[in-house]
DNA sequence: CGTTGTACCTACCAAACGGTAGAGTGGGAG
DNA sequence: CTCCCACTCTACCGTTTGGTAGGTACAACG
């Protein structure tokens, strides 16, 4: 099949979109298609069916395939981060924080699920360059969760003979697979999911003191 | 290109390997190039290619490509399984059986890291039928996180106001997460991740009494 | 020596892929 | 009324894809 062909004399009633309204469109819709078939399984004919525009008509917006994935995860990666900065700065002790980032974080995951399944999985289909160029280079996300640990140490709050980066990984990492399992309408909202696991990853951490402290 | 057509004139030597063997070496290559690009982005030309051989003649062993996806990854999931079922197993309480459990599925993990990966990551492009025939309609690998976690409740070892379900998803993320970070030869053997893990989630869960008990 | 079966090659398909060049087409501005 | 240009379509390209049909060299066996 060269082009459906079928559905052509121009799309009746002909409305027309401006420039970033339909922008804003094709990504969302190309977001859509990653999720469900991953960017290498995903076609353009896929989103351009979707959109009800023609597979060449999509590069009048982008430049390549490509370009479509960055943004989508780019956009994402962005406000995610923005999310934990700037629960990293709410007033209190660094589990106070830390709490707040992980309630921050697995919320926003819940609350914009198909982009940041996206991310999640589809990062290594773009080149080595373009990943950094997202990531930075020192792994923004991991440093605010291993800073965190590292200032709960400082302050006698966070056991001692643990490693920082080990630990981060360990709470990304349950925080992060949420992406795989939370369904909206499901048994628990985000924001108790995002508690319950900042409550085991704390109590997970914490030395004796803190714990007893806690509990009272 | 049609094919290749430079190394033709019949492999020189001609060093014929029998059936068995040659299967181990499909399926290793298989598994590594899924590995570095993914199953969709991977074409049977690039695996044939790596064993010296012709994209045509890798249907002499195959039916098809997703035939070799699914017996990667069925392969590495009975595997773990089994692992992770034998630790859940070993004499002791519930909270000893669980910390056996993680290590052993931690180390299991670095131990196996390509098909690993693969499994976790290229799961999703199978149809959902050969999916489940894998996992097991109640999603086995969970289920024996979640039988620990409750049995831990029923003994007072675990806090009684968590979720099963969640707690067990929290350590299964924090544990399946190593396989995007872990890189032989790195700073920690599996043998300490899995401990450190293990530690920290068992301290997660835990209640007062058990944490007390633990320290001293 | 002839037969048989294994393991691979040759040569090919139709379909789909990402991407390009250029021709409309309709609405808004002058 | 006209012209412009934002936006989409038509028609195509070269390449690669998963997959197939039939042939062939070789070793083992009777």
């Amino acid at each position: 099949m060269r082009q459906p062909a079928g559905r052509s004399a121009r799309r009746s009633g002909g409305e027309r979109k401006p420039r970033e309204e339909r922008w804003a469109e094709l990504i969302e819709v190309a977001t859509q298609v990653f999720y469900e078939k991953g960017y290498d399984g995903a076609s353009l004919q896929d989103i351009a069916d979707r959109l009800g525009m023609l597979k060449g008509s999509l590069y009048y917006y982008i430049q390549s395939k490509e370009d479509l994935l960055f943004d989508v995860i780019s956009a994402v990666h962005k406000q995610g981060l923005e999310v934990v900065r700037g629960r990293a700065d709410v007033p209190g002790g660094p589990l106070d924080k830390l709490e707040s980032v992980i309630v921050g974080h697995v919320e926003h995951t819940c609350r914009n699920l198909v982009p940041t399944a996206v991310f999640l999985h589809e990062l290594s289909a773009l080149p080595v360059e373009r990943r950094e160029e997202i990531l930075g280079s020192e792994h923004a996300y991991q440093g605010v969760f291993r800073d965190l640990v590292e200032q709960g140490q400082a302050a006698g709050q966070v056991r001692a003979d643990l490693d920082p980066r080990l630990a981060a990984l360990s709470i990304l990492g349950s925080t992060n697979w949420v992406y795989r399992w939370f369904r909206p309408g499901g048994t628990f909202t985000p924001e108790q999911i995002g508690a319950e696991m900042a409550e085991m990853a704390i109590r997970g951490i914490a030395t004796e003191d803190v714990l007893k402290a806690r509990t009272a």
